[in-house]
DNA sequence: GAAATATGAATGAACG
DNA sequence: CGTTCATTCATATTTC
């Protein structure tokens, strides 16, 4: 089961060092990283191994994203935590941080969209929806709206959440 | 104690043949569609699932936020010296975008759409299982990051913007 | 080797 | 509009 590095890799994996590393830096106070830290991390981080600008930055932000999410008890270790709600409850406990503009745009759930793949036995849930495919020609449909052109930007009022108003 | 659960969905899912319009669009060369057209679209791509016109709007913006990030100086500006790097050459071994239910099979196989998993490739970093943990003389090479600091709280620089493959 | 878990990556939604 | 967060997916890794 060791000899299972086959096929390449799609997904860059942290050497140890680089790991550490990373983990020093979060430690530090660091929730938002720049660009510009980005890149010398990067760069730093470069000398155990590939890595990318991107690979740092998904990592701080899957990092601080975990911290407040946890999926399942174990990770007992101190951390600087912000203010923010700790949750220990895999469950819930889901602070309104962000709001859910179910009142905004009442997007019905009823139309279950896919997204559960079914990695595990719970499979799928099949939807008529996407199983009405159609021929190739995708831009039959909106083939029309091609010949808009190109929109400007009438009236610049400031749309914070996308008005809908018209 | 919140025991707030949002049963069903709250996040939009494309389905492909709304993904498929919308990429189209999107290179039709537009930037922010206006008001009347995102209720166009929103209206043709009902057709094809559930759809508001709020996610036909972020949809745009993200892809327009998400196209520049990629033309920005490429990620791998760290360019290191790697002797094993090995790249896979091609992107058509596993360039798979968003693994669909096997319900949609029947999607023409011309997905021209592929924007390439990224991860720069290469791609070539050995996982010793062997070496878990060493010395703690790591943080040499970053300490020079500690003195970096956090731009939100130092409140200096404001150029927050990286290379994302996405 | 399969299940469970850990975690990197993709993306829709929200904020400023 | 650019950036950042939250959620989910996909896959590497660990465990059984």
């Amino acid at each position: 089961t060791i000899a299972h590095k086959m096929t390449g890799r799609q997904r860059w994996t942290p050497t140890p060092l680089q790991l550490q590393n990373l983990e020093r830096l979060f430690d530090q106070g660091i929730g938002t990283p720049s660009k510009q830290k980005i890149k010398d991390i990067t760069d730093e981080l470069s000398q155990h191994g590939q890595i990318a600008e991107h690979n740092v930055y998904n990592w701080f932000q899957n990092r601080r994203a975990r911290s407040k999410r946890k999926q399942h008890g174990g990770v007992g270790s101190s951390s600087h935590k912000n203010g923010e709600g700790e949750v220990e409850t895999e469950t819930e406990t889901l602070n309104e941080k962000r709001k859910r503009p179910e009142s905004l745009v009442g997007l019905p759930d009823g139309n279950d969209n896919n997204n559960g793949i079914g990695t595990t036995a719970t499979t799928t849930s099949p939807r008529p929806e996407d199983l009405c495919f159609q021929s190739p020609e995708m831009s039959s449909d909106l083939h029309f709206l091609g010949v808009l052109s190109n929109p400007s930007i009438s009236g610049c009022d400031h749309v914070e959440d996308y008005d809908i108003s018209g």
